[in-house]
DNA sequence: CTTGACCTTATAGTTGCTGGAAGCTTTAGT
DNA sequence: ACTAAAGCTTCCAGCAACTATAAGGTCAAG
């Protein structure tokens, strides 16, 4: 099958496929007379594969361990376990720090009357903010 | 003053405030005699201003924005207010995101033995996932 | 036989910096 | 006075993970 069918198998772009196999995270596709990429099942899994484990997180070093993981016999599941949980606190402390932006953007949204006056709460405390000891997170 | 204390005061790196300057988001600096780049305290303001906003999440260009109306008497307090909230809405997706990483990936760390063996549910549902109509949500 | 959809490669752009090389000036120590 | 270290300058490359664009070859339908 050509690159467009495998990718709307995968659920990867055309672009995608073509950029993952430049980079080896895909082995190099064979090709039709024609010089287009020939696409099988089995390619397809690997793709849909990379696909998942991207949406779910992974960077693609990390995908390339996995499926170097995922194409040996050898594995110990152990360790693929234990790439899941670091990323697990890897995701975690992004929403940690996602949810101190959040909580921060609201106090000086609350703070800002957004009327018609120029007067602006979060343009002075964006420019000073910390100078006094954080008056932000304890609501002062 | 110089760069490097223009940074220290600013919580930015040199390099950053070149690169800020190289992009146009600051002024063009003054320079010494000596060609070196020379900072006075309202420059240091308005780099202030842009480490904050850029660490409260906003990205270059809303910086941009941001600071334009710091420096426009004419704003309505009430677009600063709008930019904010929009940005509030963007974090929450983000973050929304992640936690249905997280999910996922705590769920397929809970079905792995993580043991020696080499069978490992992480991989099989890596491969598969999706297709049976997610029994993963629904931890079936 | 032409139109349009597909395929190919190669190159550049995206975001927000960071690092390094090569070459100034300034500063501190001997 | 000399030297070494630190700080400044510019410019170019690179990171992630693609996406976009250009310029061209191929294929199926009407």
């Amino acid at each position: 099958m050509n690159i467009s069918e495998a990718a709307k198998r995968s659920g990867l772009s055309s672009k995608t496929i073509r950029y993952y196999e430049s980079i080896g995270l895909v082995k190099v596709a064979k090709r039709s007379d024609n010089g287009y990429r020939d696409y099988s099942e089995s390619d397809v899994e690997a793709l849909r594969f990379l696909q998942r484990a991207r949406a779910t997180g992974f960077g693609i070093e990390e995908c390339r361990q996995l499926l170097g993981l995922y194409d040996n016999e050898q594995r110990h599941s152990s360790h693929v376990k234990s790439l899941v949980l670091e990323k697990v606190e890897q995701v975690e402390s992004q929403i940690a720090e996602l949810q101190a932006m959040r909580n921060t953007l609201n106090t000086l949204a609350s703070r800002c009357a957004g009327d018609e006056g120029p007067h602006c709460a979060i343009l002075d405390e964006l420019s000073t903010l910390g100078e006094e000891e954080s008056n932000l997170e304890e609501g002062k």
